[in-house]
DNA sequence: CCCTGATTCGC
DNA sequence: GCGAATCAGG
């Protein structure tokens, strides 16, 4: 199809009410949205509601200058892009068993008298007699082999820190972490 | 992976 | 002039 008045009328009508080239391509018939894009720039009609953007920074594409071009073989894309999720300093990895959100709250609420208390009795059916740590408020850069993993808080909040108690060996928590992070099996509510 | 617009260039 | 291919982001 072609760029009939009427079509490119119709362009210019959908493109200023916003419409995206894809929507516009559909509505139109016939066009890709690569074409409705082109139609648009050779009609100058680019930018739209850009405010401040003065000079597009875009970079000069460079496939191969004076030859033959568009091969299909992209020859090599290798790898170098990054974008590599590779091993990024900071980052943190949260155990792949999500912490109850009981403790969560546990862990606030004993926070909230702050210190003197340096314990309490674990919730319900834990019929164990294990005690559970006050956390030690480690920052991930303080946590080490020998300090419980357990995170509290939320990383995006404000307060977030580690359980940092002792651990058994081998174990990424505490002896009181390591329970609630190995076994949740206990039955499950029929959450519906 | 979905989408967006931007650009290039053979046709 | 046209638009597929491609790019660069969100």
């Amino acid at each position: 199809m072609s760029w009939t008045d009427e079509r490119v009328e119709m362009l210019k009508k959908l493109w200023a009410e916003g419409l995206s080239a894809s929507q516009i391509a559909a509505k139109l018939g016939g066009v890709s949205r690569n074409a409705v894009i082109g139609k648009v720039h050779r009609l100058k009609l680019s930018g739209r509601a850009k405010s401040t953007k003065p000079a597009a920074p875009r970079v000069r594409r460079t496939p191969n200058s004076g030859g033959t071009s568009r091969p299909a073989s992209s020859s090599a894309s290798s790898g170098g892009s990054s974008s590599g999720s590779g091993s990024s300093v900071g980052t943190f990895t949260m155990p792949q068993r999500t912490p109850p959100s009981v403790t969560h709250t546990i862990g606030a609420t004993a926070l909230k008298q702050d210190h003197e208390v340096v314990a309490y009795k674990a919730p319900h059916r834990d019929t164990d007699d294990v005690v559970a740590p006050m956390p030690l408020k480690l920052k991930l850069v303080d946590i080490n082999e020998n300090t419980c993993k357990w995170p509290f808080g939320d990383p995006l909040q404000g307060e977030f820190y580690f359980c940092g108690h002792g651990n058994e060996e081998s174990s990424p928590y505490c002896k009181y972490h390591s329970k609630l992070a190995f076994q949740q099996p206990q039955d499950r509510r029929r959450s519906r």
